[in-house]
DNA sequence: TATGAAAGGGACATCTT
DNA sequence: AAGATGTCCCTTTCATA
């Protein structure tokens, strides 16, 4: 990992269709190191995958939510039941556990206000242990990143 | 937008490096049509980029933290400059406006709780605007997806 | 670990139904 | 809107330094 590498997981984080030509070009190297480079990083595990991010607005699925939650129960078995139901969910995209006021967070994506309250209500509504929830309504997305800054 | 396009987009949103072959045989079509759909997605929009996911563990990035924060003055010219401070922070990789009883959440993340502590000494105390901060650190990423479900 | 050349396959354009 | 075909360029590999 020195700062070549650096370099191609930058360019890959921001244009993962760039072209290892585009890249030896970039770097001052051939194809050949920038393709054997890459391979090494995908296989070391430091690429994880490679996605196409959309938008979500032009899908119909603007409303985003987080759901502080804390839990009635913390031995063991109800946890990992707990996390479990909660992953399982497609409308929740992260879940967390974190430290402060709340057990958990989640973040979740849904195309309408009615589809928010019947996920209220269907989907958390039957799992026991949550004992407390506060949502965080996203009024406006003003950054959004995946990239991880080496 | 059709179902084809649909599952094209599913596809991209788990592997964007694909080729229009391989899907094409998996929506039983010949290249041509899948490629061209593609096209017209990007586009359209929908597509808004294609980027690798890397491994914040294995690049020594594991500190991940939640910022609730509220603002002191709401109005317009002030709350435009406590955006613009805090979207060029390189940390936050996350921002956004929210309901409830903060004003704002944001993302972060650190490669050490020294580097979080500096954020919070010398960035984040140097924005003037923010009345309170209340830090949620993330113990454990349970869940963690850029898809889209359509 | 890099360069350069060579083979194989996919992207992309065009034509056809 | 989808199928078929052909060209070009990139990916991938190999020999070599």
């Amino acid at each position: 990992m020195d700062s070549i590498d650096q370099r191609i997981l930058e360019i890959l984080q921001t244009d993962c269709l760039k072209t290892a030509k585009e890249m030896a070009s970039e770097l001052s190297l051939t194809t050949t190191p920038i393709y054997e480079r890459i391979k090494k990083l995908e296989k070391a595990g430091y690429i994880k995958e490679y996605v196409a991010l959309l938008d979500a607005d032009l899908l119909g699925k603007s409303i985003v939510v987080f759901l502080n939650l804390t839990v009635k129960d913390h031995h063991a078995s109800k946890r990992k039941e707990f996390i479990k139901q909660m992953e399982s969910l497609d409308s929740i995209t992260e879940f967390y556990h974190i430290s402060g006021s709340y057990d958990f967070l989640a973040k979740a994506r849904f195309s309408s206000i009615k589809e928010y309250r019947d996920f209220l209500v269907n989907d958390v509504a039957s799992i026991s242990n949550i004992s407390d929830i506060e949502s965080q309504i996203v009024l406006e997305e003003l950054k959004y990143t995946t990239k991880i800054i080496i």
